[in-house]
RNA sequence: GCGCCUGUAGCUCAGUCGGAUAGAGCAACUGCCUUCUAAGCAGUGGGUCAGGGGUUCGAAUCCCUUCAGGCGCGCCA
């Protein structure tokens, strides 16, 4: 629909002798009454051309040669150009939908390009958080997004198994292990303090027994964090799997130093000009590339920092050819764009070569009141307890029921006490009561096979052809989601159709005596749920055939 | 102190590269199941878009500033 009116105009404004050619927006009039659409070409032109809008308007529309697809175009407020569409081209495109399906409600940006969205990445040190759930299901989104929209998208988690923190973990392991088995150990100060700390251990001594009492931690470092971080990595997996998530790859940060990565990146920056010692230390010139500070790479201990591999890392990617590079990454992160991005320019790359995508902090509620967690005191409510308790689905929509830098505030009661009139309920039940049209047809015996052909002309009341516009809108929000990177708009389309569709429902019967309009109504069922079901595939949400 | 994010109805949040009379859900109140699923529908009330200046045909949106909340500013990860 928006394709359509975009070409006439484009015409319109050729035929006026317009060089440039403007961005032509195009917008929904805030009242039905107006039209089906709406652009402010005219205003926007009024600077460029130092013309009053309404004449340019009156212009636009003497030059728009081809109107048969339009039952009227007016000109209307400060400038506006209101397009109403006839009938007969909404039942056309209704019936190429229907056809089409998921090919005519998909632009394809992406012409093949490849993109890599890395989300996630948590230490496998201990379980998931929400935070990590609301990065996972904005991630899972925008890749399901981005892959309908013609990019070739590969989801990536980067595994952080090489650092202080697993080699923490495994010590937190170790002391837990000496102390059960009734050996005194002092417990590591910045200890991981949660209950599978014990769990670990405990599994330990299930194997072992107490074959590493009375030994050093570093004797015995490989076995105990090797065994601490594999375990929580494939909890993580299973989590992240029953959350219906799935990634491509999984890269090991360890893998990066055994194969020289790390190495081969600093001699590339170091070859580049970029690299200089100081201090004893080895430091990167980020300052080069706007950047607060230099930063360190190697230690005066020789210790690499988590940087240094992350550089190797961001390497990796842009080696393997990616088109673009997305990170996902918590808001508390975002001092680390800078450097990043001086990483990416200093290989000799555009900076937007990554687009880091921030997602804020979610404060857990119950009830109206915060719940405290302490990760230092091992008290925190994890993602699987949240979706055991709210569900897969209700977390994962309600992440992405706003913004990614809005701030959420998750009321894990709310979700719940809600759960009959929860939002996701709303859109997947409308799936539902449509399945629910079709087994009853089917039980009169009314064919349902090829309604793409069926005449539709009887589709006449308001709110079958404000169905049928909304249902032809669907290929703009797609379009405006993909490019902005917002799987939310599609959330709210959702349910916006959905707050369409009940009403129809309790007005209109589907399925009666006169056989050629229940052809024609189911048609347009069918036309709803395959909206509501490529929406709700995007997002990652399940459509239930019954509810 | 510097930087980033946020501030919109009682609550949780949308609001398209600046567009028309600022929207939705929840909560509150009133009705609707003998009929394709009442996890639904119909109706009612609810606003100093944090405050103040500026930019222009036009500002919730852009700029400046103040206030409030959150998060960063390591040879931590």
């Amino acid at each position: 629909m928006k394709k359509h009116l975009v070409r006439t105009i484009e015409e319109a404004l050729k035929l006026l002798g317009i060089e440039t050619m403007p961005a032509i927006e195009v917008e929904v009039p805030p009242d039905d009454s107006m039209g089906d659409l709406a652009t402010p070409v005219a205003m926007s032109l009024s600077k460029i051309l130092k013309k009053p809008p309404g004449k340019i308007a009156d212009e636009i529309v003497l030059s728009i040669t081809d109107r048969t697809i339009f039952e009227r175009i007016d000109i209307a407020g400060p400038g506006f150009l209101n397009f109403k569409f006839t009938k007969e081209y909404l039942y056309l495109q209704l019936g190429e939908l229907l056809k089409q399906k998921s090919s005519f409600l998909r632009e394809d940006i992406g012409r093949g390009r490849r993109v890599q969205v890395e989300f996630i990445s948590a230490n496998p040190t201990g379980p998931l958080h929400l935070g990590h759930g609301r990065g996972g299901a904005t991630g899972e989104a925008l890749s399901n997004l981005l892959r309908a929209a013609g990019y070739n998208v590969d989801r990536e988690y980067y595994i952080n198994d090489a650092g202080k923190q697993v080699k923490l973990l495994g010590l937190s392991v170790f002391a837990k292990y000496q102390s059960l088995l009734g050996v005194e150990y002092p417990f590591p100060d910045d200890g991981y303090k949660g209950g599978y700390v014990e769990d670990l251990a405990k599994e330990l001594i299930r194997k072992y027994g107490g074959k590493y009492l009375q030994m050093s931690f570093s004797d015995v470092s490989d076995i105990f964090i090797d065994y601490s971080y594999n375990t929580m990595l494939s909890c993580i997996r299973k989590e992240l799997e029953d959350f219906g998530i799935v990634f491509d790859t999984w890269q090991s940060e360890r893998e990066l130093f055994r194969n020289g990565e790390v190495e081969k990146a600093i001699e590339d920056l170091r070859n580049r000009g970029f690299i200089y010692e100081k201090d004893g230390a080895l430091w990167f010139k980020a300052t080069a590339f706007g950047d607060d500070k230099d930063r360190v790479i190697i230690k005066n201990d020789g210790e690499y920092t988590y940087f240094t591999s992350d550089i190797a890392y961001h390497r990796k990617k842009i080696e393997r050819r990616y088109d673009e590079l997305i990170d996902i990454w918590g808001a508390d992160h975002h001092g680390y764009i800078p450097r990043m991005h001086a990483v990416i320019e200093a290989l000799g790359y555009p900076k937007d070569k990554l687009k880091v995508l921030l997602v804020q902090m979610v404060s857990l509620m119950r009830g109206g009141k915060p719940v405290q967690m302490s990760k230092r005191a091992g008290e925190f409510v994890t993602l699987r307890e949240v979706i055991d308790e709210v569900g897969a689905d209700t977390t994962k929509f309600i992440f992405l029921t706003r913004r990614p830098d809005s701030h959420l505030e998750f009321d894990i009661e709310a979700a719940k006490t809600q759960s009959s009139e929860n939002p996701v309920f709303y859109v997947q039940y409308a799936n539902a009561r449509i399945n629910s049209i079709f087994a009853h047809a089917r039980e009169k015996n009314i064919p349902v096979g090829t309604l793409c052909d069926a005449d539709f002309s009887g589709l006449s009341v308001p709110d079958e052809l404000r169905l049928i516009k909304k249902l032809l809108m669907y290929p703009m929000v797609f379009e405006g989601a993909a490019n902005a990177h917002e799987p939310h708009r599609i959330t709210f389309y959702l349910q916006e159709l959905a707050g369409m569709f009940h009403p129809y429902y309790n007005k209109c019967k589907v399925v009666s005596d006169d056989t050629v309009l229940t052809e024609a109504r189911l048609a347009l069922c069918e036309a709803v749920r395959i909206v509501l079901c490529d929406g709700l595939e995007i997002l990652g949400v399940t459509a239930p055939e019954k509810m």
